[in-house]
DNA sequence: ACGCTCGCATCAGGTGGGAAACGG
DNA sequence: CCGTTTCCCACCTGATGCGAGCGT
C-alpha cells in the first residue's frame, strides 16, 4: 500500500497511521486546540482555489527533472483570499475555517492559522486557455522557507483517466480514489517539519451531466455543500527528510457524498455528485510540535495537478473510465472479463500497444507471464497488484533493473522516468502528454529514475496500490508484509540524496520547460481538443459506445460494440495490430496511445 | 531450542455491476 | 418518466495467524 498514509499494512500495529507519526514531537498528545487547526467541515465546496501569486518561485532553482514542481499559479480563477493567509500561500481558501475534526492525531497539530475563512473562488485550470495550473507551473525559488518540488508519481495513469475525463465514485461509506494521489517531494528542509495534506476543491462552477456519451455542463454547481474537504496525511507532521524519503500516497483517502458522516471523517472528503473537482496538495512547514510557523509565507505551498481533476459520480457514466478502473485497480480484478487471457495472449494480440514496442519494453519487463502485456505493465506500474512484481522489483537494484528483464519494474520506471527525464530528454514531448511516459521511458535518462526508485526502497509506507515504482519496490511481497518490512531496511542501496537529484540546472530547466509545455498541451488537448484522441465524429461514436454498460461476461458478446468501435478507430491511426476480442478498456487504451 | 522462511486458511475490506429505490 | 442514488452481490486483494519445515 502506498503506505504513505500509514496504512495498517505498512504499520500493522498502527491501525491509524497517525499513531506512527505521533512519535513526532508534533504529534503527541491531543491538543484540544490543535483540533481546531484544521477543520474537516469548515469549508464548503465553495472553498475555491486561490491562485497563488507565487513569485517566490523561479525556474532557476529547478530541481531535478524527476520532479515536476507545480504551483497553482496557473489557476485561473481568482477567488478572494481570506484569513490571514495571503493568496500567495494558497491556504487562504483551502483550509477549513473552523471546527476541527474529531479525527486523528494527524489533525491535531495544525495551527489555528489554518482556520481560514472560506475563500470563494474556483480553479478552472481545464477551462482556462492559458491559465492552467500546469502551463503556469513554476519552480520554487531558493531562499528561506520551503522550496518544495512535487512530482505526481502516477501521473501517466492519471493522464489516461484524464483523457476520458476522470470519474470518481462517491458513496455514503466513502470510496477510495482511483487512481489515488501519490507524490514525491523534494526540496524540503531535511530537518524541518511539515504537514502534508490534500484538499479537494471545485474545479469549475458547473454542474455536469453525462449526455450523449460526453460530459456536458448543466447548470451551476452547488457551492453550498458542506463537509470536510481536506485530508491530512496521517503521517503529518513529519520531517522533510521523511517526506522526501518516500512516496507520499493518499490511497486511503475516501470520497463520500454523505455530508452527515460522522465517522472516519479523517479519511473522508465530502463531495457532491456530478461536480468537477481538483485535488490540491498542500505542504506546510510547522514547528516541531506541529504548530504552523507563520513567520514566513514561504512556509506553506500548494501544488495542483490538472490531470487529477475528476468528476464525482455515484455511478460510473463513461464505460471507458469503468474499464480503466477495472484494468488498473487490483480490487476490481474480478471484473476483468479477460483476466486470464490477458496474461496469456501472444504479444501480437495484446490489446494495448506497448510503448512503441520498444526493445526497452521488453528489457524492463520482467520475464514473467506479464512480460508480454504492455497494458499490464502500465497497470503494474500504477495499480496492479504489486505482488506480481514483488520478487524482482524488490530485489533488483535499479542499476540492474535497467538491464535486466527482471526489472519488471520497468513499467514503473517508465512512469517515473517520465517526469524525471522529461526535462532532459523529452524535448519532443509536444502535445502528446499521454505519450510522454513512454517517450521518457525510452529515453536515456534512466539513472535518475533508478536513483529515485532506490530511495523508495526504504519506504515504510507500503501501499495497497503500489502505484509507484517506489512502492512497488518496497511494497509487500505477496502477502508477507512482515518479511518485506524486514528486508527493506537492510537493502544495500541508500535512499536518494536528500539534496535532490543529480541533475544540472540546465537540464532541469529544460526539463521544466518541457514539462510545462507538455502540461499545457495536456490541458489544451483535454479541454479544447479532447476529440483529438478521436476525431470528432469518431469521438461521438466512441462516446455512444462507451455509454453502453457492459455485462459481466460480455466480452465476446456481439453487443460489445464499444470495443470494436474503438479498435477500429484506433487501428486507423496505428500500425498496432489488434484484431479480435479487443477489450473495451483496451480499446480505450489503444485509442489513447495512438491518437495524435 | 530457537529463529527464520514458507504455505495455507481465514478474515476484512475494496471493487463494479445491476436491480431497486428515490426524487424531481 | 427519467436521472440519480442506494443497496446487495460475487469476486478479488491484502493482512494476519497458524503450523510445518529447515538451518543454526
Amino acid at each position: 500500500m502506498l503506505g504513505g498514509e500509514g496504512e495498517t499494512g505498512t504499520y500493522p500495529s498502527t491501525k491509524d497511521a497517525g499513531e506512527e507519526r505521533r512519535k513526532s514531537p508534533a504529534v503527541d498528545g491531543d491538543d484540544p486546540t490543535a483540533s481546531n487547526r484544521y477543520t474537516e467541515h469548515g469549508m464548503g465546496a465553495d472553498r475555491y482555489y486561490i491562485p497563488p501569486t507565487i513569485t517566490k518561485q523561479s525556474p532557476e532553482t529547478a530541481s531535478p527533472c524527476s520532479f515536476i514542481p507545480y504551483t497553482p499559479s496557473g489557476a485561473v480563477y481568482t477567488p478572494s483570499p481570506a484569513g490571514r493567509y495571503p493568496s500567495s500561500l494558497h491556504l487562504g481558501s483551502v483550509l477549513p475555517p473552523a471546527g476541527f475534526s474529531p479525527s486523528t492525531a494527524a489533525r491535531n497539530h495544525f495551527s489555528p492559522a489554518y482556520q481560514l475563512a472560506q475563500s470563494p473562488g474556483c480553479i478552472y485550470p481545464t477551462y482556462t486557455g492559458s491559465g492552467s495550473a500546469l502551463s503556469n507551473m513554476a519552480l520554487p525559488t531558493a531562499g528561506p522557507g520551503m522550496r518544495a518540488q512535487v512530482y505526481l508519481c502516477n501521473r501517466p495513469l492519471w493522464l489516461k483517466f484524464h483523457r476520458h475525463q476522470t470519474e470518481m465514485i462517491i458513496t455514503k461509506q466513502g470510496r477510495r480514489m482511483f487512481p489515488f494521489l501519490s507524490f514525491n517531494i523534494a526540496g524540503l528542509s531535511v530537518a524541518a517539519h511539515y504537514n502534508v495534506f490534500v484538499e479537494v476543491v471545485l474545479a469549475d462552477p458547473n454542474h455536469w451531466r453525462f449526455q450523449g456519451g460526453k460530459w456536458v455542463t448543466c447548470g451551476k454547481a452547488d457551492n453550498s455543500s458542506q463537509g470536510n474537504k481536506v485530508y491530512i496525511h496521517p503521517e503529518s507532521p513529519n520531517t522533510g527528510a521523511h517526506w522526501m524519503r518516500q512516496e507520499i500516497s493518499f490511497s486511503k483517502l475516501k470520497l463520500t457524498n454523505n455530508k452527515g458522516t460522522s465517522h472516519n471523517t479523517s479519511q473522508m472528503i465530502v463531495l457532491q455528485s456530478l461536480h468537477k473537482y481538483q485535488p490540491r496538495l498542500h505542504i506546510v512547514e510547522v514547528t516541531e510540535d506541529g504548530v504552523e510557523d507563520i513567520s514566513s509565507d514561504l512556509k506553506s505551498q500548494c501544488f495542483t495537478f490538472a490531470e487529477t481533476q475528476f468528476i464525482a459520480v455515484t455511478a460510473y457514466q463513461n464505460t471507458d473510465i469503468t474499464q480503466l478502473k477495472i484494468d488498473h485497480n487490483p480490487f476490481a480484478k474480478g471484473f476483468r472479463d479477460n483476466y486470464d487471457s490477458m496474461y496469456t495472449v501472444p504479444e501480437n494480440d495484446r490489446l494495448t500497444p506497448s510503448p512503441t514496442d520498444s526493445p526497452r519494453a521488453h528489457q524492463i519487463v520482467p520475464g514473467t507471464r506479464y512480460t508480454m502485456q504492455p497494458l499490464f505493465q502500465d497497470q503494474f506500474v500504477n495499480n496492479l497488484p504489486q505482488t506480481r512484481f514483488y520478487n524482482s522489483e524488490r530485489t533488483v537494484p535499479q542499476t540492474n533493473s535497467l538491464l535486466s528483464p527482471q526489472a519488471e519494474d520497468g513499467g514503473s520506471q517508465r512512469w517515473f522516468v517520465t517526469s524525471m527525464q522529461q526535462g532532459g530528454n523529452c524535448s519532443s514531448t509536444g502535445n502528446k502528454l499521454d505519450l510522454t511516459p513512454y517517450e521518457g521511458d525510452y529515453s536515456s535518462s534512466l539513472l535518475p529514475y533508478g536513483i529515485k526508485s532506490l530511495s523508495m526502497q526504504t519506504s515504510h509506507a507500503l501501499s495497497y496500490y503500489p502505484d509507484s515504482p517506489f512502492n512497488t519496490m518496497s511494497a509487500g511481497w505477496g502477502s508477507r508484509a512482515a518479511y518485506q518490512r524486514k528486508v527493506a531496511p537492510s537493502l544495500p542501496w541508500s535512499p536518494r540524496p536528500s539534496a535532490g537529484f543529480p541533475e544540472d540546472s540546465d537540464k532541469v530547466k529544460a526539463h521544466v520547460e518541457e514539462e510545462v509545455n507538455g502540461s499545457g498541451a495536456l490541458i489544451t488537448s483535454w479541454t479544447e481538443t479532447q476529440p483529438s484522441a478521436l476525431s470528432l465524429d469518431k469521438a461521438e461514436t466512441y462516446s455512444v459506445a462507451c455509454k453502453r454498460r457492459r455485462g459481466p461476461s460480455t466480452e465476446d458478446s456481439p453487443t460489445n460494440t464499444k470495443c470494436v468501435d474503438l479498435a477500429s478507430v484506433a487501428t486507423n491511426n496505428s500500425s498496432y495490430s489488434k484484431e479480435t476480442a479487443l477489450p473495451k478498456g483496451m480499446a480505450a487504451y489503444y485509442s489513447f496511445y495512438t491518437n495524435p
